[in-house]
DNA sequence: AATGAGCGG
């Protein structure tokens, strides 16, 4: 009765069972929320929350320890002329792309903590391979 | 000019 009574609470508080609780009392966190950390790990990597002083080459820089960088790209306003405080890092290889992510993630760069992702697929102007169908790239559906 | 989650040049 109690673990039932555990368990639909859990079920409840987790919203979907997707996780199965075994009947002896043994509830494993595993990975409990957002089964993909932020999307489809690639070799492109989201960098968000950057100083708005910080350049291409800072972060080039910054990010080049974790394997070979083949693009860095910041975001900057046209009119202003200034940074959008994020930007973009593309690695070689994707394994290269996780550590720095896991790495660099939270991380402080020159006073403001980083927010890193791995970069969206939609991309407008730059070296883009870009293949027919984009309505077909769903995670999980 | 300032702004602080997001997805670009």
């Amino acid at each position: 009765m109690m673990r039932n009574g555990i368990e639909l609470l859990v079920r409840r508080i987790s919203g979907v069972p997707q996780y199965s609780i075994s009947s002896s009392f043994h509830i494993i966190p595993q990975f409990c929320s957002s089964s993909s950390s932020s999307a489809s790990p690639s070799s492109k990597l989201f960098i968000g929350g950057l100083s708005w002083s910080v350049d291409e080459q800072s972060l080039k820089d910054a990010f080049s320890s974790f394997g070979e960088v083949v693009q860095v790209r910041i975001a900057y306003d046209k009119g202003s002329g200034r940074s959008k405080g994020f930007g973009f890092v593309d690695f070689a290889e994707e394994d290269n792309a996780l550590s720095a992510k896991d790495a660099m993630d939270g991380k402080g760069l020159l006073g403001r903590p980083l927010r890193i992702s791995f970069a969206l697929e939609r991309v407008r102007g730059g070296p883009v391979v870009v293949p027919r169908f984009w309505k077909s790239k769903r995670d999980r559906e």
